[in-house]
DNA sequence: CTCCGTATTGAAATCCATTTTCAATTATAC
DNA sequence: GTATAATTGAAAATGGATTTCAATACGGAG
């Protein structure tokens, strides 16, 4: 039942003092299972096939410890929906994202590190973290006829 | 009355075939005037001090207008809230922001073209645009006691 | 300068994502 | 098993953003 779950997400939460409750399970597992950037309502949809009481409370509830534990990326998305992402697919939050479909790829981000020190160097600011998102068709989406 | 908004923000907002109304104007000052990246309800309350009956709506239809005219850029921040600079500040979409007080500074972003067309090499998404962002504090908040 | 047609406005209503509240439920330690 | 404290879901509340529509004001024609 947890074997399915990403290395070490199950023991990850029990640790950190949390129960790995039925409903949680299933957000896990959704979000375990998609490469794809879902939207909060996608991941409900979805998690409802595997426990359909599921609140969609809960989701937001699950989506935010798991971003608390470094677990998922929130996509800082356009109005009308974060995107939530495994974050162990995208450890360093340099993403590729689908406009049409959502898919997200990591971006290999060279020299990012040393752009951070300059810029602190250059302005004073103390840099606590940074995105870089690139966004366009990927290559499915490309053939599709929509724009 | 209109010397003081950047350069050819009206004429472009002319030709484009709007109407320079009062309402719009006092927006438009608003954020010609801030070097800060500000929150709707920012730009509200500062525009409300030139023009009092000024509604919450025109603030979002004016900022829009000016968005899809390319003149200011929307920060897509986390949740609560969009921010809005000038674009002219800031016209690669690479931003310093400080998360104190919303100071928004551009960032020198060598080497950014070239990866994004290795990234299309490497990936086969078609890019269509780029955001990035970090974020820290900026000098003044450094000194200030809070986190 | 005045009049007119039309774009624009603001208040209210609405929409939709997210959060809060709280009684009922359930996972885990004993 | 039982106790107990975390967790859940429904409903209500919140808050950002959008829509609607009658009233208003911009800016060209006269």
């Amino acid at each position: 039942m947890l074997e399915d779950l990403p290395e070490g997400w199950a023991q990850l939460i029990r640790r950190a003092g949390y129960r790995l409750t039925r409903p949680r399970q299933a957000v896990l597992r959704v979000l375990a299972e998609s490469e794809v950037a879902l939207t909060v309502a996608e991941v409900h949809r979805r998690a409802r096939a595997r426990y359909p009481r599921l609140g969609l409370v809960t989701v937001y509830r699950t989506l935010d410890l798991l971003l608390n534990l470094g677990l998922v990326h929130r996509l800082p998305g356009e109005v009308g929906g974060q995107l939530y992402v495994r974050a162990d697919l995208h450890p360093h939050g340099h993403l590729l994202i689908c406009r049409s479909c959502h898919r997200a790829v990591e971006i290999p981000c060279t020299g990012l590190e040393e752009m951070t020190h300059e810029v602190e160097r250059q302005t004073g600011f103390a840099v606590q973290g940074h995105w870089l998102e690139l966004f366009g068709l990927c290559p499915a989406c490309q053939e599709g006829t929509d724009g």
